[in-house]
DNA sequence: CCAATAAGATAGTAATCAATTACTATCTTA
DNA sequence: TAAGATAGTAATTGATTACTATCTTATTGG
C-alpha cells in the first residue's frame, strides 16, 4: 500500500488530509490554511476535497477529533504505567511535551480553533477534551495527597488548572521565539517550579 | 471634544481606530475582523481608513504597540507601589489579570498575532514586550530570593516562564470556556500554588 | 470481462476583501 | 476671507476563496 496511490479509499483519503493539516499548520496561520493548500500538499485537486468532507469546517473537524484522541490515548498511557501520582503526573507532562513537539502545528490549530467566537463543534470537541484532562489530573493529585506524596493543603482544582496552563503558557512562548525546541529545553525546568508547589514540604 | 466628530485630527483618529480594533478583537476572531468592520464600528467609511494607515497590517502593529505600552506601564506602577519582591509579583499578577477582563479583546490579538509564521513588526513588539516582562520578574524574583522571602534554590528564569505562563494558560482556559469571568475566578487560585512553589519552606 | 460505482480532474461561480481613485466637505491660517 | 491642507465619501478593481457542475478514469464484484 504505498501512500503516493491516487484514488484512495474514501476513509484513508480523509486520514491523510488530517495529516496533511496538521503538517502545513507547523508552517504557517491555520487560519490561512486555504483548501487548495490542503490538496496541493496531498497531491490533489482542491475539488477532489469535496468528495470526502461536505465542507471545510468539517476538515477541521476531523483534524481537532483526531488531536483529541491521540493525545488522549497518550498520556493516558503515560499515567497507568507509572509507580505513583506524582510520577504519573510527570509522565503525562513529558508525553504531552513530546507530541507537541512532534507535532507543532497541533497546538496551532487549537489555538486557532478557539480564537473563534462562535460554539463550532470543533470549539466543542476541544472543551470536552480539556475537561476531561482536568479531570484526570485532580483525581491524581487527590490520589497524591491521601498516599502522603503532595500536600493535603492545595487546593486540587487549581493545581490541575495551573498544569495545563502551565503546558499552554510554554507552548505560546516557544511559538512566539518561533522555535519548538526552547519547549523541549524551558519545559521540565517549570515542571521543576511546578512540582515544588505541590509536593509536600521537606 | 465629543467623540463622535467627523473630521478627527489624524492622531486622533488613530488612537480611535486602535480602541475600536480592541473593542472588535473581544466579540469576534481577530483574524476575521476587515477593514470594513473597523470603519463601521467608528461610523466612518473602509477606504477613510487608509488615509491614516499605509495598509491593514499597519493597524495591527499600531494596536500591539498600544497593547505593549499599557501593559508595561500598568504592571511596572503596580511592581513599584510593593512593599516586598513577592508582593509585587503578586501585584503585577493581579494588574495584569486585571487589565485582560477589562479588555478581553487583548489576549485575543495577542495571540492571532503570534500565529503568524513569518516575522511580522507587530510580532517583533511582542517577543520585546515578554522579554522585557520576564526580565523584570527574574529580577524580582532574585530580589526575594535575597531577602530570604524566596526560596534561594528556585531557578529564577523558569520560574518567571512560568509566571508568565501560567497567565497565557488561565487565559487560554477561559477564551475556551468563553467566559471572561472564570479567569478572575480561577487566577487567584492558581497564583497561590504558583506562591507555593518559589516560598520558602515554612 | 464487464457494468456499476467510487474517486479524481477540469472548469467554472458567487462572494468577500484590501486597496485605490476621483471627488467633496471641513478646517486652518496667512 | 481666500487658498491650501487635511479628512472623508462613494464606487470600483483585482485577487482570492469556498464550493459546485460536469466530465473522465480507476477499482471491484459477479
Amino acid at each position: 500500500m504505498q501512500p503516493s496511490t491516487k484514488h484512495l479509499p474514501a476513509d484513508e483519503r480523509r486520514a491523510v488530509t488530517v495529516e496533511a493539516v496538521v503538517e502545513l499548520a507547523a508552517e504557517q496561520n491555520p487560519s490561512e490554511i486555504t483548501t487548495a493548500a490542503i490538496a496541493k500538499r496531498m497531491h490533489l485537486t482542491q475539488g477532489a476535497l469535496f468528495r470526502h468532507f461536505p465542507n471545510k469546517d468539517a476538515i477541521w473537524q476531523a483534524v481537532i477529533k483526531w488531536i483529541a484522541e491521540q493525545l488522549l490515548a497518550r498520556t493516558d498511557k503515560a499515567a497507568s504505567s507509572s509507580a505513583s501520582p506524582l510520577s504519573a503526573l510527570e509522565a503525562m507532562f513529558i508525553t504531552h511535551i513530546d507530541f507537541i513537539v512532534k507535532h507543532p502545528g497541533i497546538p496551532r490549530m487549537l489555538l486557532s480553533e478557539l480564537q473563534r467566537h462562535e460554539e463550532t463543534p470543533a470549539k466543542t470537541i476541544v472543551q470536552t477534551l480539556i475537561s476531561g484532562y482536568r479531570k484526570r489530573l485532580s483525581i491524581l493529585i487527590d490520589k497524591g495527597k491521601s498516599q502522603g506524596e503532595l500536600d493535603k493543603g492545595i487546593d486540587s482544582e487549581a493545581a490541575a488548572t495551573l498544569f495545563i496552563g502551565m503546558i499552554q503558557g510554554l507552548v505560546i512562548q516557544s511559538l512566539l521565539a518561533g522555535d519548538i525546541e526552547q519547549l523541549r529545553k524551558d519545559a521540565p525546568r517549570a515542571f521543576a517550579v511546578y512540582r515544588r508547589g505541590i509536593r509536600i514540604c521537606k
